[in-house]
RNA sequence: GGCCUCAUGGUCAAGCGGUUAAGACGCUGCCCUCUCACGGCAGAAACUGGGGUUCGAUUCCCCAUGGGGCUACCA
């Protein structure tokens, strides 16, 4: 059997977005689980549309996310040139062949022509005025440098047909396709013939692609037909949607593989979760490696409908790695988020770390997690209302001076000996240690919610700091 | 408008003629617990509608409805 061979071929207008990388993600998954190559091609063939840098954002976001590719513009192959920009030669060269085998043809129709075949109803569709011209007035008029297309040249009558592997049997009649330019006057090739040129000459075996593309692939086939090669396998993809009605999205932001990771979404999670959009694994797992994806990936677990990006889940799927991360993991991929925060230089950024370890869905939120942590402010006293523990503001008032005594006498803030050696004053008392907790917790940072209990706060904070805290929370109630 | 295509809880999704219609996220409740989170347990929540075919349709066919795509000298 013929070596598996697929691409992705982005063209360099901006960011990686996150269907893009999917489908990059499904090719080289393909590709991978059946011990093929992964190649990438960049096609930017629209000079209006290239972006300066987005070539290396291509190039970054793929290695980043573990998608390796055998051949490509950076790393070589030996089916370069990779850049369609570069292949120029080659399509006027494959155009040529085509016209001679009645499968294209010269226009020089004016954009005014053009605009006068447009119909009530606001439609037009090429009529095939240059397709008759005599060979000479083509040649003399080339020759007097007047500015020409290449069209293609699709049957008028007749149904095309092929077979897609996700979405079955496609029928398409020739007479809804229009004569479309292959190459532009400026003698760059569209997507359309330029992309049908490059995967046969690289050997692509399987083009794998979005539905965007599902009805104009009896155009591409027609011209390998003409040329006599053999059509690739067609596997096209279902959108990536951001909600019912609109398609994940440049315009709406957040579509972005570096917007998520700027966000302290883990590249991992980011991967994996897209990999779930449009995808089921057999073993209903859905945290998974790459190298896992590679191992249970199969098109029949591919659906066919479009699907709705849940960042919600993303979130969740991204806290399961990061809880799966090491403590020394987690601190140095918290470490930009941390430096961020207010208490960066107030206290151990390591220690904080390691509190927010259980409790971070998404890196970016850490500094709002912990700003508050750099200073105590006046607060919501009715935070001391709790009825679990049966403690108020009253009990507050009476509490704290004893707390006070009771941590005056620890010189070891250690999270543990703070736990036991105030949960033994707590019995001695006979206060339920709940409630001496609560209101320390309350009166040293002023919250109601905190990454950590009333002892974990406290070391962190260091002896000095709670004590002073305490003092801030009694004025307080006094007032 | 024409053509292609899709349709299971709010979302991602199993299912591929006979099932109590999985599972995950989210949501609700309970447990755990020095708050929260984590973790554990439980629960609510779906086959778009109408015709067929069949002993029997979520599953096959047709129509309707709704969604998506294409209809560029963009890819």
């Amino acid at each position: 059997m013929k070596r598996v061979r697929t691409r992705f071929a982005p063209s360099p207008t901006g960011f990686m977005h996150l269907g893009g990388l999917r489908t990059a993600l499904y090719a080289y998954l393909y590709a991978k689980s059946n011990g093929g190559d992964f190649i990438l091609r960049i096609e930017d063939t629209d000079q209006q549309r290239y972006v300066e840098g987005a070539i290396d954002v291509i190039y970054n976001s793929l290695k980043e996310s573990g998608l390796y590719y055998d051949e490509g513009p950076d790393i070589g192959g030996n089916y370069g040139p990779y850049v369609q920009s570069e292949r120029k030669e080659i399509y006027a060269e494959y155009a040529k062949k085509l016209i001679d085998l009645g499968g294209a043809y010269y226009c020089f129709c004016s954009k005014e022509r053009l605009e006068s075949l447009t119909d009530a109803n606001g439609n037009r569709k090429y009529d095939k005025h240059c397709l008759h011209l005599p060979k000479e007035e083509v040649e003399r008029r080339i020759a007097a440098g007047e500015p020409y297309v290449i069209r293609q040249n699709i049957p008028t009558e007749g149904t095309s047909s092929y077979e897609d592997l996700i979405y079955g049997t496609i029928n398409v009649d020739y007479d809804e396709l229009e004569d479309n330019i292959l190459i532009k006057s400026d003698g760059m090739p569209t997507y359309n013939f330029a992309n049908v040129i490059d995967d046969h000459l690289m050997g692509i075996t399987h083009v794998i692609r979005g539905t965007e593309y599902l009805s104009s692939t009896p155009k591409y086939n027609l011209m390998y037909d003409a040329f006599g090669w053999e059509r690739p396998v067609y596997i096209h993809l279902p959108t990536i949607m951001k909600d019912a009605t609109r398609k994940l999205s440049k315009r709406y932001g957040d579509a972005n593989f570096d917007d998520f990771v700027n966000k302290g979404y883990l590249k991992e999670a980011i991967i994996n979760y897209v990999a779930l959009l449009g995808w089921a694994p057999k073993d209903n797992v859905e945290k998974m490696t790459l190298s896992e994806m590679i191992e249970k990936f199969s098109l029949d677990g591919i659906s066919k409908s479009p699907s709705i990006f849940d960042e919600v889940k993303l979130r969740w799927l991204n806290g399961e790695y990061i809880r799966a991360l090491g403590e020394e993991e987690f601190y140095e991929a918290a470490l930009p988020f941390l430096q961020k925060s207010k208490v960066n230089g107030k206290y151990d950024l390591k220690k904080i770390a390691k509190l927010l370890h259980g409790r971070t869905e998404v890196l970016g939120e850490i500094p709002e997690k912990i700003d508050w942590l750099a200073e105590i402010e006046p607060y919501d006293l009715s935070l001391y209302d709790n009825k679990k523990n049966k403690t108020d503001r009253e009990v507050a008032k009476n509490l704290l001076p004893e707390i006070k005594k009771y941590l005056a006498e620890i010189d070891d803030f250690s999270n543990d000996n703070l736990y036991q050696t105030l949960s033994a004053k707590a019995a001695e008392a006979g206060i339920k240690s709940g409630a001496l907790f609560w209101i320390m917790r309350i009166a040293i940072t002023g919250q109601g919610v905190t990454p950590g209990g009333a002892t974990e706060m406290a070391a962190l904070l260091g002896k000095e700091e709670t004590l002073e805290r305490i003092d801030f929370s009694m004025d307080l109630l006094n007032k």
